[in-house]
DNA sequence: TTGCAATTCAGTGTATACACTGTATGCTCA
DNA sequence: TGAGCATACAGTGTATACACTGAATTGCAA
């Protein structure tokens, strides 16, 4: 996708994006134009020209009031676009070992190295970063359009993984064999791996949902507004 | 995706995907904002804001001189866009399956018979929103919004296939054994029809394309264009 | 006639201004 | 006190107006 390359120039669509996938804009927040113009010291025009674009990427969310918001997604829409993550990233596999030089090996490993040893928030730049590269070297444009679409979707839920699971580490060992089966040229290899990253990716996720389903208190959202409610009539 | 649902209201943007799926506005040619705008009876900000959500959607492009045409794919482009929505269609194939309820399925048999002997245009139509049904059933959100979006892409490419090569009929044979497949519950039968059915199109597609290459003039653009000049240096 | 410069023009980008809608606030009256 | 109504406000949708850019066109000189 390459962001305003395909879409048009604002650069504002692009840092609405980035902040809404790195998790400084939290998913169901209203985005009032007014308040990102002035921000942004610009008119509410190439705002709104930027809303339109991460709706229709899908980030961003209009209601039926007509307000936007960060798009917030349910448990079972975060687990379907990992199963879609893994089905377009497999699929780019032979692409990326077909394409890639040398020097792109060498690049990768490089980059995976760097990332052996970072704090949760970095890695998970470094690691977008290298997926987004995945993508590019593929040569599939729509596949990787697609394949960023979904990244930037799932990101700000994802980062719980890293943050709370200590997934890295895991995470961090596969990439290191990804850049193997590029180098051996092998397709297959790097379409599994690719796969299996997604997979427990995703486990790990919905594991940690039922665990926090479990561990905090049922019903939060109703339960603390009646509750919030009993206390306002009480007081 | 439902278009205006997701994305926000203007209808401005659902008339001109809508023109351009159906190959009314062709493949490369300009969108004057001001054209558009007068046109529909509008300003120009509603149609920038409907230009950059189809921009988004991949069917509009920007150029590097700020102006909007409507999205030009390569052969390469559509062969791999038809990939693209053959695997994620077919994963779609269990949903489907699953949810379908007998009316559903009633409905999509009377569907089905109703385009058996129809002209290219209007089944194209029609094939265009029996796919979305497809979709809609499957209970996936994401995946029939990415298929949705790839679909808009192909469409005005592969009209084509259906008006030159007859193609239609197969693919109503293998329409009517998807509902076939949908009662019998049968998911992988459904997958692997739906596979299928892209697998030939895109066959049929390329060859289609090749034979075109063959066929006509050779280096088209620059001949015709030498030929006018010709003509008007002659006149 | 040809080459070049100045000018016009077509088209986009954005700021300002105004209209509309729903919601919250406060006031009145029973 | 509480229900109902009017007003104010926050926020969005869109039209108009102006600035900017690149390309075509014209006019002029050689």
């Amino acid at each position: 996708m390459e962001a305003s390359t395909a879409t048009g120039r604002p650069p504002i669509a692009d840092v609405l994006r980035e902040a809404i996938r790195q998790g400084l804009l939290e998913p169901g927040q209203p985005l009032i134009q007014t308040a990102i113009a002035e921000a942004m010291g610009v008119s509410r025009i190439p705002v709104r020209e930027a809303l339109y674009t991460l709706a229709a990427e899908g980030v961003v969310t209009f209601g039926d009031d007509g307000g936007a918001r960060v798009t917030s997604l349910s448990p079972a829409e975060v687990d379907e676009l990992w199963t879609l993550r893994a089905l377009v990233e497999a699929e780019m596999a032979p692409g990326v070992v077909r394409n890639a030089t040398e020097r792109d090996v060498a690049e990768l490993r490089a980059l995976v190295e760097a990332m052996d040893d970072l704090d949760p928030a970095t890695w998970s730049e470094r690691n977008y970063a290298l997926h987004l590269e995945l993508y590019r070297l593929s040569g599939l444009r729509h596949f990787a359009d697609t394949a960023e679409r979904v990244l930037n979707l799932i990101e700000p839920y994802s980062r719980v993984v890293v943050t709370v699971l200590h997934e890295q580490t895991e995470a961090q060992a596969e990439h290191h064999q990804m850049v193997e089966a590029i180098e051996a040229r092998d397709a297959d290899a790097l379409a599994g791996l690719l796969r299996h990253h997604s997979h427990r990716a995703r486990q790990a996720l919905l594991e940690y949902a039922t665990e926090r389903e479990r561990t905090a208190e049922p019903r939060e959202t109703t339960q603390a507004a009646a509750r919030a409610l009993a206390q306002r009539l009480g007081a």
